[in-house]
DNA sequence: AGCACGCCGACT
DNA sequence: GTCGGCGTGCTC
């Protein structure tokens, strides 16, 4: 009696995903034992007029709750029997909420899929699998005369020791019924799980620093750590990948690979199912509802072995949390750019400590915070040095274009060198980071230039669509055919973009297969892949891009890279700039060459004599960083620093910069003197999408002093009357400032 | 974020 | 006389 009495009292906290920083208190369900509500099972609550899905954080006394009791509402249904998240999984919600100062439910939403979001019931279909009868492991694939797809399908259930789930048989729909009814394979259920996760072909024999890394990061299973994998194309950090995997998955544990493109997450899902013999899922943005969902509990309960995802499979559970890889980790898409502003690179570390697991960052050019943790000793650094069948790094060279004359952004000594490469019967690779024909169209008789109405930006000409677009809001207009101002003088392109280059090689070079690279060419599903294809089987001479070309994807019959416009680069307002081009040229110029054709790498500059060229190519990304480091500490820059950026926008210049007013007050009123506070300022683009955009800075020498007064200001900032009129976010630690 | 309530312009 | 504009205020 006594104890129904304490339960009849007890109230559930409850987090609701809406953008408020704080807890809503329920009272159980009536029918319902309270002690039966866990927390991190999902609840439907009734909240304003609807209802909604939380998270049930924990139980407390009515006594404790800060709510009228009159107040209080009950708690509709509980939807999980059992809890969805751990309380370490709860523990680090807590805690990106508080460091990002984003509200809880929120930041619980993004760690469910969206299915279990939006209060579907938690109920894993489980895989059928299909496996060799004893007929079929006798048949030869052989004798299935002249049905080469059955052929192939038989050799790879032969060449795999276990049954094969239904989900990575799609594609050969037909073929897998042709032998189903032959009585060569049978339908199974689940079977993958009752077998132990292990290697399946064995990999290659590790060099001396190779097995140097797998051993240091197998060694350290068990607790947590941070290594840094910095290996150069070619090195073999799959490989290491692989080992380390392997070791993991034979003691049962499981391993969260995260990335930063979904376009490289193909390939390595192919490598892993060939080395793996354990089940693999995917996450990311190309799998539906139904399939994140799919992948998702199968982590959490414990069936899949291997998650590769994307930022957003970070929060995942792991019912046996073994490792965490993030590939690329100087990739900036890991950064979440909206709402919740998230850098998976950091949270997954925050992560791994309160799992007590290692995580494994790995990339060719780390981001210099991850380089000074190495000489802060709170990184361990892991070389691979050596490229495969020991290829020779390539050569750089700085082309001064001063004055030289120019065929569309192609100097004469480039075009040269173009030729001569492609006599030689290899590739070529351009890059240039800006899509369409050229970024705006001018009139030659009054100066008019195609300007964004709704962004300060210019509208860039699309050739082939006969179109001009913003890149920034996506608002397009057909190319106009006289000039709208003064109707008489010609208009005219003004500089460059990927596709005028593709134009001009077409005639300079009308005998050689030109591919081009961007998102304009690409968007079509499957195009890319199309490409590569061609690219890898020799049918293009010349493959022309932007930024999708620095990552990941090898060519190894290219050996001539030219980068054509690296100018543009060096004079951003961002201090992160400099870090950003030399991660890109070290990248663009890796996807060149191999053993036996030593790659070369040009960059067309008007800046020759520019420090931040010639450090990096004469004396190396290392060197390059550790001078970015100096000169970044003694401005007090992150990582000597640390910032955080308040950014506002409005349908009017006014009330932004109110709100951001109001908040320096507030911050003045609280800052204890150690935190810079820089601005209002407007943003490097003051107005995208019709939106008028401000900033406020705070930087300070300590974590702690930030951090001190964003929790005490945040509160109040997020209650000024001028907050309602606008939009407003914190980015803390921001990585790009626009 | 939704979704209410709440006071001032052009319409059946 | 109403329908509806989006300004402010609340959600356990």
């Amino acid at each position: 009696m006594a104890n129904c009495n304490v339960s009849r009292s007890l109230i559930v906290q409850i987090a609701i995903p809406v953008p408020l920083q704080r807890l809503f208190d329920y009272l159980p369900p009536e029918q319902t034992d309270p002690q039966s509500i866990q927390p991190g099972m999902r609840v439907s609550v009734p909240f304003g007029k609807g209802l909604k899905t939380g998270v049930v954080l924990q139980l407390t006394s009515l006594s404790d709750s800060q709510i009228d009791p009159k107040k209080l509402r009950r708690i509709e249904q509980v939807v999980d029997s059992e809890a969805l998240l751990s309380p370490k999984d709860l523990q680090l919600l807590k805690w990106a909420s508080r460091y990002y100062h984003h509200p809880l439910g929120e930041v619980m939403a993004t760690a469910f899929p969206a299915a279990l979001r939006q209060g579907k019931p938690a109920i894993l279909q489980r895989d059928y699998c299909y496996s060799l009868t004893e007929q079929g492991r006798q048949t030869i694939p052989m004798d299935l005369k002249r049905a080469s797809k059955q052929q192939a399908l038989l050799t790879l259930f032969q060449d795999k020791p276990f049954a094969i789930a239904a989900t990575e048989l799609t594609q050969h729909k037909t073929a897998l019924k042709a032998l189903q009814d032959k009585g060569l394979i049978h339908k199974t259920l689940g079977e993958d799980s009752k077998l132990a996760w292990k290697e399946q072909s064995a990999g290659l024999t590790p060099n001396p620093e190779q097995q140097h890394a797998i051993d240091s990061v197998v060694s350290g299973l068990g607790q947590f750590s941070v290594s840094l994998l910095q290996g150069v194309t070619g090195s073999g950090k799959t490989e290491v990948y692989m080992q380390i995997i392997a070791e993991a998955l034979s003691r049962g544990l499981q391993i969260l690979v995260l990335l930063p493109e979904i376009t490289l997450t193909p390939q390595l899902e192919q490598r892993f199912r060939q080395r793996f013999a354990a089940p693999i899922v995917c996450f990311h943005s190309k799998f539906n509802d139904s399939q994140r969902l799919h992948a998702w509990l199968n982590m959490q309960q414990g069936h899949a072995a291997i998650m590769l995802g994307t930022r957003s499979a970070l929060f995942t559970p792991l019912k046996n949390p073994g490792l965490i890889i993030l590939d690329e980790e100087h990739d900036s898409s890991f950064k979440q750019q909206e709402g919740f502003r998230f850098s998976a690179r950091d949270v997954a570390i925050a992560r791994a400590k309160i799992l007590n697991v290692p995580v494994l960052l790995g990339s060719a050019t780390p981001s210099f915070e991850s380089l000074f943790n190495v000489t802060r000793q709170r990184y361990q650094l892991l070389q691979l040095s050596i490229r495969a069948g020991n290829a020779a790094d390539p050569v750089f060279q700085l082309l001064d274009i001063r004055n030289k004359p120019m065929q569309a952004g192609l100097s004469e000594a480039l075009i040269t060198a173009i030729r001569s490469t492609l006599d030689k019967g290899q590739q070529v690779l351009l890059f240039l980071n800006r899509r369409g024909f050229a970024p705006v169209q001018i009139c030659h008789g009054c100066g008019w230039v195609s300007r964004c109405g709704r962004c300060d930006a210019n509208m860039v000409i699309h050739a082939a669509e006969r179109r001009l677009r913003c890149h920034h809001c996506g608002s397009e207009q057909p190319l106009p055919k006289e000039c709208p101002a003064c109707k008489t003088g010609e208009l005219q392109p003004l500089g460059l973009g990927t596709e005028r280059i593709e134009q001009t090689l077409a005639e300079l070079f009308p005998n050689n297969a030109i591919i081009r690279l961007d998102k304009d060419t690409t968007q079509r599903k499957g195009s890319l892949e199309g490409y590569l294809e061609q690219i890898h089987s020799g049918q293009a001479d010349i493959i022309l891009g932007t930024q999708m070309l620095a990552k990941g994807h090898h060519f190894p019959d290219v050996t001539l890279v030219a980068i054509l416009d690296i100018d543009s680069g060096l004079f951003s307002v961002d201090f992160h700039a400099g870090e950003k081009l030399a991660q890109m040229i070290v990248q663009v110029a890796g996807r060149a060459g191999r053993a036996d054709k030593r790659g070369r790498v040009v960059l067309q500059t008007r800046q020759p004599q520019h420090p931040l060229l010639t450090t990096l190519i004469e004396k190396g990304y290392q060197a390059f960083a550790e001078i970015a480091l100096q000169e970044r500490r003694q401005a007090g820059l992150p990582p000597f620093g640390y910032q955080a950026l308040l950014r506002v926008q409005g349908n009017n210049a006014e009330s932004p910069q109110q709100f951001l007013q109001a908040a320096v007050s507030v911050l003045h009123a609280l800052n204890a003197g150690k935190t810079q506070i820089l601005g209002p300022v407007t943003a490097p683009m003051a107005r995208r999408a019709g939106q008028f955009r401000f900033q406020l800075l705070l930087q300070s020498p300590q974590r702690k002093d930030l951090h001190q007064l964003l929790d005490q200001a945040m509160p109040k900032i997020s209650k000024l009357r001028q907050a309602g009129k606008v939009r407003w976010s914190l980015d803390v630690d921001p990585v790009d400032l626009y």
